[in-house]
DNA sequence: AAGGGTCGCAACCGCATAGAA
DNA sequence: CTTCTATGCGGTTGCGACCCT
């Protein structure tokens, strides 16, 4: 049995959106807001689908939308993104306030990808364009890869949308233990995590809906507690019950500046590739990454059951 | 000025998925 | 458990604007 159509095709309009159109929608959704989005057409008079309505409203008509070309910040943000998360362009939108994942989608296939060529990267891999293809687990975008191709099952969408849901709905946040200044020469000599200080803190909320959510949004107490002096950094986690682990931070750091540290999964160094690392990781288990290059910070992680982290601290 | 080619963006299409029935 | 519906996502297309000859 086929799909019955979202819409009845031969009485709605389709092409190019008329202005009488969109006040017709803006008015609807001032007044009743948004949902219901197949209904909506009749009930806002208008002789389009239900889609075609959504797309518009979320593309050119919601109030918060970002016009204007994007700012370097917001280039390499994409392109950092884009190497960590893939095609998902929701997600990176999500990090993006104000852009929609068709407008990055476009302007990715318009003018990122050849920035990246321009630089001699190839804008899938995020490696060289001589570079062998990618072999290593340990390479952040086929980590990504493998994970987007676990036959369906790396439910980012999902656990990112039901994190933030569990968190702001049910404020059972987790836990996250920051260690100061030792840990990260600590990680270096691979001698395992030293905590000098550990301030334990509540992970603030996340916010990753799509129509809301500037990173300065944050609550103070999460700017307070994270990475203090580098608020530029993001660090992003997916550890599972004896499952690859990405962990990921980047900001715009000069190239000397970078992170040259080791990450520390249940005590086993794993070199840091550029802005990531991954290895595996157990129940229980602990990450230990270094946050800044100066002052040396470090993040310290233990492992739970289906747990999903994404550090939002910073301000970009 | 005109015609063809290219680019960029808005919109569409089909599929996946969650949740309701 | 199965079927159906509504919504969301990513790939693709259509078309107007712009550029070049």
């Amino acid at each position: 049995m086929g799909r019955s159509p979202c819409c009845e095709k031969e009485h709605t309009n389709k092409g190019a959106w008329t202005k009488e159109e969109d006040q017709r929608l803006i008015n609807y959704i001032n007044l009743h807001g948004e949902g219901c989005w197949r209904s909506l057409p009749r009930a806002a008079g208008l002789l389009r689908c239900g889609k075609s309505c959504r797309l518009r409203w979320i593309n050119y008509l919601r109030p918060d939308l970002k016009r204007g070309n994007f700012t370097d910040q917001e280039d390499e943000l994409i392109i950092n993104l884009h190497s960590l998360l893939g095609n998902k362009w929701s997600l990176i939108a999500a990090r993006l306030p104000g852009r929609t994942d068709n407008e990055i989608k476009n302007y990715w296939n318009t003018h990122i990808k050849r920035k990246l060529y321009s630089r001699g990267i190839d804008p899938q891999t995020h490696r060289p364009l001589n570079a062998p293809a990618a072999t290593a687990t340990t390479d952040p975008a086929a980590v990504v890869s493998s994970n987007n191709n676990n036959n369906g099952k790396f439910q980012l969408v999902t656990e990112l949308g039901s994190a933030s849901n569990n968190n702001t709905t049910n404020n059972n946040a987790t836990k996250i233990v920051k260690t100061e200044s030792a840990a990260y020469e600590d990680s270096n000599s691979s001698s395992g995590v030293t905590t000098s200080e550990e301030a334990t803190f509540t992970q603030a909320p996340l916010n990753l809906e799509l129509t809301i959510g500037l990173p300065s949004d944050q609550p103070a107490s999460l700017n307070q507690h994270n990475f203090k002096g580098h608020p530029q950094e993001d660090h992003q986690q997916q550890p599972r019950s004896e499952q690859q682990v990405l962990f990921h931070w980047f900001g715009n750091f000069s190239s000397s500046a970078r992170h040259q540290g080791v990450c520390l999964c249940n005590g086993l160094g794993f070199q840091s590739m550029d802005h990531s690392c991954s290895c595996k990781l157990s129940m229980g288990a602990s990450v230990v990454a270094p946050a800044a290059p100066s002052p040396p910070n470090s993040v310290t992680e233990t492992a739970t059951d289906n747990m999903y982290r994404l550090y939002t601290p910073l301000n970009i």
